[in-house]
RNA sequence: GCUGGAAUCGUCUAGUGGCAAUGACAAGAGACUGUAAAUCUCUCGCCUUCGGGCUUCGUAGGUUCGAGUCCUACUUCCAGCA
């Protein structure tokens, strides 16, 4: 069992540690996209340096390439990728169903890869034994993403979902056995906006042997709140809760923090990177618009990261307007470093008491 | 000096009688939430009450209902020959 020690609480929110076998995560903590086993942009000692605690990995994509029995004879995603703290995989659910032409039965999922056609399967069995192979601390159970918003197509999928945990449970019940590393499986919740269904989905995954939670199909939307108080005040207390996803907006950690999650996974720091859009305690700023041209300020005051410690604004800017790729990783570099620091500050406002007054100062300010 | 060829939006470029005029780049702005995303979208002669109006394809004339497109002269550039 994934051990979590809760040192704080506060309503829904804690602040605690998840010990993995590759070292603790601090929760509350934002997780690195590292979807195909690398954060876009930065290295792993960057990543590190920056102070990133752990990464999330994606199941579809390192099933195409380089295929999880590489990576397993790699020795594993952290030794494969260098990153030798804690790392997570989703499952490739999310993915697979945002393919076009998805073969979808009782059995799994069946799917052509975007990269050359070729024909592929994902049960939970074999998502269960990819992500096994890939060797990260903490899979997410193969997932069923609803095909749109409606509450007919929102339940479905929660009930595929859950049937499929089951098989996922199991699957992975029988790899640990044989297994010689120690592995974590997290449950998904599913629902939508359906608060009910969310309650139904949440006492389904609280009824399981998993070693922790992932909420899946979560949008920024008023309600969000609503949806994570329904969600985290079932689910057990003692385990550990990752909301999928989420984590480009500022607000959406402060919320999920809030209601009771402890990870926050997100691709939108370091691609809102690539594209220049770039964060501020004042609002993401557009590095490329022609007003940086001679503006000799740091990007963020106040910022401890390599990019706003050592450049200035007129320099991204030139950086961007050249298209060199420093400009994309100094740029990740601080939007990674900025969604980190963000939820290491909401850690330490929950610990000593002042997250209200951070939250309001902290949002008030951003969205002005 | 002679003989050819060429001059089109910031740049390169399409266009051989119906054209505010092609494409790319540049420029300006926007989007992006479990990454088919170093991607995508919009604007890009001037004005507009969004119907349209006005002025444009080196310069000046001409032919034609109509000219970026045809003719003449001039200017500049390129190539070849002197």
């Amino acid at each position: 069992m994934l051990k979590f020690d809760i040192k704080k609480r506060d309503g829904l929110a804690r602040v605690g540690v998840i010990h993995t076998p590759h070292g603790d995560i601090e929760t509350p903590a934002f997780v690195g996209a590292a979807t195909r086993a690398t954060v876009k942009a930065l290295t792993m000692k960057e990543m590190h340096e920056l102070g990133s605690q752990a990464i999330l990995a994606n199941t579809y994509h390192l099933v195409l390439r380089p295929s999880p029995e590489l990576i397993e004879k790699a020795g594993g995603l952290a030794k494969f990728s260098s990153w030798h703290k804690p790392t997570f995989t989703d499952s490739g659910g999310f993915q697979i169903f945002s393919l076009p032409n998805v073969k979808i039965s009782e059995q799994g999922v069946k799917f052509k890869s975007h990269i050359d056609g070729r024909n592929f399967e994902m049960t939970p069995e074999s998502s269960m034994q990819a992500q096994w192979q890939i060797g990260t601390d903490i899979h997410m159970a193969f997932d069923h993403l609803a095909k749109s918003e409606s509450r007919e197509d929102m339940e479905a999928a929660m009930r595929r979902t859950h049937q499929w945990l089951d098989r996922c449970v199991v699957e992975h019940k029988r790899l640990e056995k044989k297994a010689k590393t120690e592995q974590y499986l997290y449950a998904v919740v599913q629902g939508g906006t359906f608060n009910d269904l969310r309650a139904e989905s949440a006492e389904y995954c609280a009824s399981k042997d998993v070693d922790g939670f992932g909420i899946g199909g979560v949008f920024t939307a008023d309600g969000m709140d609503e949806m994570l108080k329904t969600v985290n005040s079932i689910l057990p207390e003692n385990k550990p809760r990752h909301l999928l996803g989420m984590g480009q907006e500022p607000i959406d950690l402060f919320i999920g923090a809030e209601y009771g999650c402890d990870t926050f996974d997100c691709v939108g720091p370091t691609r809102m990177a690539r594209n220049g859009s770039l964060y501020t305690l004042d609002g993401r700023i557009n590095i490329k618009n022609a007003k940086y041209t001679n503006d000799f300020t740091p990007l963020m005051e106040d910022c401890d990261c390599e990019c706003c410690q050592n450049y200035t604004r007129a320099y991204l800017h030139h950086l961007f307007k050249t298209d060199e790729i420093t400009a994309k990783v100094l740029a990740s570099i601080h939007n990674e470093h900025f969604i980190v620091h963000t939820v290491d500050k909401i850690r330490a406002s929950l610990l000593d008491s002042t997250f209200k007054n951070y939250k309001v100062e902290f949002l008030s300010r951003y969205y002005h």
